[in-house]
DNA sequence: TTTGACGCTTGATAATTGTCAAATCTTCGG
DNA sequence: CCGAAGATTTGACAATTATCAAGCGTCAAA
């Protein structure tokens, strides 16, 4: 089932800023004792409450953080390659606060949370670069939680749909990262009610065919999403 | 205007696990470098945006942290003694995401930022406690964004109260440790809704009288409430 | 004690968002 | 190409939450 990791991998990961800084011998040994996996899509990685065994890195494919309460469940983030996640959580030796699955076809890698925890304690750099890392995770989720509570779902649908764009190169077409259903869970409302919301944005010049959208105008847009970098620059 | 930090209140600092194992000569000098003052109730002390110059310790009072955007306001956590907040920024030397304003009369400790960053640099200790505190902040906001995107807000007020009857001893009755404008804000939503969120719990034996709260059957209310120690145990 | 200021509550109403059911569209294996 | 499964859209409706305005209570300065 589990596989030794080829040596091919190594550069990917290595420049990670996670592990770029890192001595060499420390991280052969976390590579040593790293697996990769292909995982098929839909496949449940990781259960929220379960303790952090592994520390995760996704080289190709994507993965889906979701949350689950109650019998409702919502989408946190999704993970594209090549990144990390739960490192907080192996850092601690605490239990997964978010679950995680695989949206497509993907190959992960696995290091043992243990491994993880044993270099941070004797790699200088790496600690650092876990500091850095954590730091930037941290305000991602800040940013996140501004969005969440000081817009209304129009208005975190426009700005997303800025974000995008601004991923797409600036381009005034571009196709959305992954299923309505799952931006809606992002975003914090029902299918329904993205449907509506993009509806709703008609006015401002956004058109969506399928999975495609447009933006006629961006400085038109912008005056209704009010973009903000404290809030939707997440490079900082 | 800015003092000279007194010594004895180098104990209570020392304390913090963030600064508990570092060496005693980069401890020294950072303390060297602090200053520590005394400040009225509702100052701000940092304005979202504004670049991060000092590393903040709460001695004595209480603080609000609090975000804006487009005229709406928010509060995101109310920081209370002994600890520091805006460490990511000061970490990444970055725009503080949030500001910051006091809710009572305070003794607040500024640490000028490039100090941090340049023992962080150099004491190993201290990087590695940093990546324990900045690794528990992040689990703190997720669970606070689950909080947010899974539950209704009368789920949230009412899972509120267990954790603070659970801070509070376990105790039936307590106060409430801010206003309820507060509260309302925290919670994300208005103090209108608030005040009504109120009277739906009465039915679970909630009672409220002023900034009293009284919780009649803490297992009635925790059948409304359910709730998880992945959203509402803070100490993981 | 009076008078404001301010926070809290209440009622009426509006806006937003969610739910349910049905219709339509897409995808993909046979 | 067909057809089933699943995603998306739409409409009708309900629940939740916000807004506005008025009233009440508390507290502190005059």
């Amino acid at each position: 089932m589990h596989k030794e990791m080829p040596e091919s991998d190594y550069p990917d990961i290595r420049e990670l800023h996670l592990f770029s800084d890192m001595a060499h011998d420390n991280f052969m040994a976390l590579m040593r004792g790293a697996y990769v996996q292909a995982f098929p899509p839909q496949i449940e990685l990781i259960t929220e409450g379960d303790p952090s065994d592994f520390l995760h890195i996704v080289l190709t494919g994507s993965v889906d953080l979701f949350c689950s309460w109650n019998g409702r469940e919502t989408s946190m983030a999704t993970v594209r390659p090549i990144s990390t996640f739960i490192l907080a959580a192996t850092i601690r030796d605490a239990p997964n606060l978010m679950s995680a699955r695989t949206l497509e076809k993907s190959r992960i890698v696995l290091i043992p949370s243990q491994d993880v925890r044993a270099i941070f304690n004797v790699d200088n750099s790496f600690a650092r670069a876990i500091v850095a890392e954590l730091a930037q995770c941290y305000r991602s989720v800040i940013k996140s939680q501004k969005d969440l509570k000081l817009r209304t779902s129009l208005e975190r649908l426009a700005n997303f749909l800025l974000r995008q764009q601004k991923r797409a190169a600036g381009e005034a077409g571009f196709d959305l990262p992954f299923e309505k259903r799952r931006l809606a869970s992002f975003l914090g409302m029902t299918p329904e009610n993205l449907s509506r919301a993009f509806k709703g944005l008609q006015p401002y010049g956004v058109t969506v065919t399928g999975t495609r959208i447009t933006i006629a105008d961006q400085s038109d847009l912008e005056k209704f999403a009010k973009p903000s970098p404290l809030i939707d620059d997440h490079s900082t």
